[in-house]
RNA sequence: GGGCGAUUAGCUCAGUUGGUUAGAGCACUGCGUUUACACCGCAGGUGUCGGGAGUUCGAAUCUCUCAUCGCCCA
């Protein structure tokens, strides 16, 4: 053993540096593409190359971590591939919010000068996260960094267009997209948010054509009044019928336009009339389509009204619009009325600004083929989600999945790999590397959604498309550890891309984390300034606490609400750990080297017992990290530790430590630092800043570095009747300790004990006399079956035996009769449902007869304590 | 509107294939500073397992239904 002892408390801002410092200098970070041991790989996340570290992220990669190093130590080629994404849209906006401040706008940047600004930004920030998540204690082979802009990145995202370009996959299309009006670009579907809000409904009064009368409208948007093409009603309205054919002339613009019919209209909603405006609402469009209707767009990139409405309007954003197209409606006498209403409004994720359905020339990508191996994969178990019910979820998209908008009309990104000819835009080239002669094409300004770069990752971290040894070693990769939100972003179109260009799954088990929520279970984000900084965290705490406490509060596929309260429990852990190693380390002498072989050694029940629960714990971990419960693997660990091993053996072992008997204190210390041990090494996953700490000063003087330290192995000490021998002692233990704090007496008075019992457990009794001393207090015992209750006393019925505890005068006579009063009725209202279930004959003819069996003996002792507890209480009246 | 999930002690959660005297931590109450730990120890109280119905010898667990809450998709 090494000295000095420890400190009186864990301090982490000592150790957690120093640790990770010494691992990484040592390499054991890194994995071998060459070796010959099993790959166990995991990439990261990406997570936004100028983002912070957030308390998601700390759940999530802790996770990573704990299967990584778990790996590492099962003696597998362990890689953990970590990276960052380039986040197009957010990175952009950022950059281009920094250039505001600075006084320069984008459009007044070629697109070089902007991407210098760019990455230069780029450079300064996106090293941030990384940072943190080595303060994390993430052991990711740093070597293997990517970023999805690097440039065998970028030809793998290229190739990948290329590719599905070739066979049919990609097309352009002009179309109604989501536009964000602040990012001035297309976004997919996902990236809308859908919120309720509280606006109004009003009804417009449209003339018909050549007559004085009305029909009326109802929109929840009247500044698109403006494009509208066409008023539909139901074909079978009875209401409307005379009115099919005929036209009605658009207020402020005085368009005349068509009145159709079309199943599409509910006859229920509003007046049954409905405005058409085929290119700003994706349902109107296909009602164009349909009926070959006019596409007005009427709004610029920035849904500012454009020269397609009369002129009073040219230019009104469209809230300026939509006020004074009310204004000019109202002045007409056409606004007939205005109900509230709520109705559903998308919003740009990144903009938080309402979405414009808007035509546009996109790039967009056919997903039909894709879909059918990925969804096969997930269906026949050959990747699993955990917890499985994802599986809904991700089948429900596939099924109603529909092409994807690829391009963005951004600057930052993999700019699209197309080409039009200067001379004839007919003439198209598709190609990684571009046309020969630059000089006579136009590259296609938009890029890629930054999805369509990240769902190579798998793959392209390495060197797809070279089939090189990385890739190869460490494809496919292992487990994929994320959060359900991005199911359909990323882990779906992830397996698109396994089997569409590896012909292989990318992974074989997903784990989706939990979502955090504060306690009002509101998502932690920065924008609601309710998501604590992980820093501070670990400052107050020590990082392997919030590690350990993040993952203990987490539970199976439900969202977390997390406070910092919860936290404590990890660092107390933390705490009890390391002053347990502290009591044992305190109890060794100084150069001992008397570790014993404990297969030799005749053990007695707490020796045989703690043993026991170290084999069953072991399994038990092991069992929840196989099936991904963090949590309960987690609380195993914690349980055994703190109750097992510090409630009760190491009390026990003091009486060895103390004793006189030096080969007794020889197993103890044995034991001990077995149990530590084994410990140590499981907690390592989870905590590995204190548990390499602790091992450098508790392992074996041959042993390595905990991080590379074989995992600890299955054991075969388990044993049942141990485990219930020595239940009993406890209980025993219990039952006496809890008389005497009823009866308030104090620590310093050694308790005589008197106890009806039959020979056995008089042996057993007298067998543990000094653990009943040490444990319980107890001074002189007097055993037998023919003992007469003695006065004065106070008795617990324990496994059939009666024990008094003499007390003198201390007793509370009416403070015993109300706790056996209570007993018994305990114990009657048992009674009642067991005899309810043994006069059953079914029960008896049909329950399997251990479970029968087990009635009968629970009967049976019941009866019996029922017996002695009444004669006892019928003694103190 | 469609789908998914949740509802167990004051709070946060466990509860494996139906059979446990329904558990843990926190909080709470009492005692305690015995040379690992007050980030501690010992002892203690707390539950119609959301409501209802069904299947079963037996339901917190399986089925249906209702209610409430949350998320996703229209």
């Amino acid at each position: 053993m090494s000295k000095p002892t420890l400190d009186k408390a864990y301090n982490p801002a000592a150790v957690e540096d120093k640790w990770y410092d010494h691992w990484s200098t040592r390499g054991y970070f890194h994995a071998d593409a060459h070796s010959k041991k099993e790959p166990y790989t995991i990439v990261i996340p990406p997570p936004n190359v100028t983002g912070m570290l957030t308390v998601g992220h700390v759940l999530n990669n802790t996770i990573q971590d704990i299967l990584i190093r778990k790996a590492r130590m099962e003696g597998k080629e362990a890689c953990w591939i970590p990276g960052t994404d380039h986040a197009s849209i957010a990175t952009e906006s950022k950059v281009v919010s920094m250039l505001q401040e600075k006084g320069i706008n984008k459009e007044d940047l070629s697109r070089e000068e902007f991407l210098e600004y760019a990455w230069e930004w780029k450079e300064k920030y996106g090293g941030i996260i990384i940072r943190q998540l080595k303060k994390l204690g993430c052991s990711c082979d740093w070597e293997r960094e990517r970023f999805t802009m690097d440039e065998g990145y970028t030809k793998a995202v290229l190739t990948a267009f290329v590719k599905l370009y070739e066979k049919g996959l990609i097309y352009k299309g002009y179309r109604l997209v989501n536009w964000c009006p602040v990012s001035k670009s297309a976004i997919s579907d996902e990236e809308v948010i859908h919120k309720e809000k509280n606006g109004h409904l009003w009804h417009f009064r449209y003339p018909i054509t050549g007559s004085q009368e009305y029909l009326i409208v109802a929109t929840t948007r009247p500044e698109t009044m403006l494009g509208d093409t066409a008023v539909a009603i139901h074909p079978e309205d009875v209401r409307y019928q005379h009115l099919i054919g005929k036209t009605v002339t658009l207020p402020l613009v005085e368009r005349e336009i068509p009145i159709i019919t079309d199943e599409y209209v509910d006859p229920e909603f509003g007046t049954g009339c409905v405005k058409v405006t085929p290119a700003h609402d994706p349902n109107d469009f296909v009602m164009g389509e349909r009926h070959d209707l006019k596409f007005i767009n009427i709004m610029n990139n920035d849904a500012s009204l454009n020269s397609n409405v009369p002129d009073k309007y040219v230019g009104l954003s469209r809230e300026d619009a939509r006020k004074a197209v009310l204004a000019d409606l109202q002045s007409e006498g056409l606004l007939d009325k205005i109900e509230d209403y709520v109705n559903k409004v998308g919003y740009s994720e990144r903009g938080h600004v309402p979405i414009e359905s808007y035509m546009s020339e996109q790039w967009f990508m056919k997903m039909n083929d894709l879909v059918k191996p990925a969804m096969d994969a997930v269906n026949n178990g050959d990747i699993k989600f955990h917890p499985e019910h994802w599986t809904k979820t991700y089948n429900h998209w596939m099924k109603n999945i529909k092409d994807w908008c690829i391009s963005r009309q951004l600057w930052w990104g993999h700019q699209i790999p197309v080409w039009v000819h200067k001379e004839d835009s007919k003439i198209i080239h598709v190609s990684v590397d571009g046309p020969e002669d630059p000089e006579n094409w136009d590259r296609d300004p938009d890029v890629l959604d930054t999805w369509a770069s990240s769902w190579l990752w798998p793959m392209a971290v390495h060197t797809w498309p070279e089939h090189e040894h990385d890739l190869k070693k460490f494809y496919p990769t292992n487990s994929l550890v994320t959060g359900p939100d991005i199911i359909f972003f990323w882990v779906a179109r992830m397996i698109m891309t396994g089997y569409e260009f590896m012909d292989e799954l990318p992974f074989k088990d997903v784990y989706f984390t939990s979502i955090l929520r504060d306690e009002t279970s509101q998502k932690l984000s920065k924008s609601l300034g309710n998501s604590p900084d992980p820093f501070d965290l670990f400052d107050e705490y020590g990082t392997d606490a919030v590690r350990f406490g993040i993952m203990l509060m987490a539970p199976q596929g439900l969202d977390v609400l997390f406070s910092k309260d919860r936290l404590e429990i990890g660092r107390n852990f933390m705490n009890k750990l390391w002053n347990a190693c502290r009591f044992v380390q305190m109890n060794i002498p100084e150069n001992w080297d008397e570790e014993v072989n404990l297969d030799e050694q005749d053990l007695n029940l707490p020796e045989k017992w703690i043993l026991s629960r170290l084999s069953k714990t072991i399994d038990d971990y092991n069992r929840q990290l196989d099936r991904f419960y963090f949590n309960e693997a987690a609380k195993v660990l914690y349980d055994f530790t703190w109750n097992d091993f510090c409630d009760w053996y190491v009390e026990i072992a003091k009486t060895k430590f103390y004793g006189d008997d030096e080969s007794k204190a020889d197993i103890a210390r044995t034991i001990s630092l077995k149990c530590i041990r084994v410990v140590l090494a499981m907690l390592h996953p989870y905590s590995p800043f204190i548990t390499e700490e602790l091992w450098s000063k508790f392992k074996k003087p041959e042993a390595s570095d905990l991080i590379i330290t074989p995992w600890p192995e299955k054991e075969t000490n388990q044993n049942n009747d141990v485990e219930k021998e020595m239940a009993l002692l406890q209980e025993v233990v219990t039952a006496i300790r809890s008389i005497r704090s009823r009866m308030n007496v104090p620590p310093s008075k050694y308790s005589d004990l008197v106890v009806r019992c039959d020979d056995g457990q008089a042996f057993f009794l007298e067998n543990h006399r000094d653990l009943l001393k040490s444990l319980a207090r107890t001074g002189e015992m007097t055993l037998g079956a023919a003992i007469e209750k003695p006065g004065q006393s106070a008795t617990a019925v324990v496994g059939g035996m009666e024990i008094y505890i003499l007390l003198g005068g201390l007793v509370d006579l009416d403070q015993e009769k109300e706790r056996m009063e209570k007993r018994i009725n305990e114990i009657n209202r048992l009674i009642t449902g067991i005899n309810g279930k043994l006069s059953n004959d079914n029960f008896i003819k049909r329950a399997p007869e251990q479970v029968v069996e087990k009635e009968r003996s629970n009967l049976k002792k019941l009866t019996e304590e029922f017996d002695k507890v009444t004669a006892n209480l019928e003694m103190l009246q």
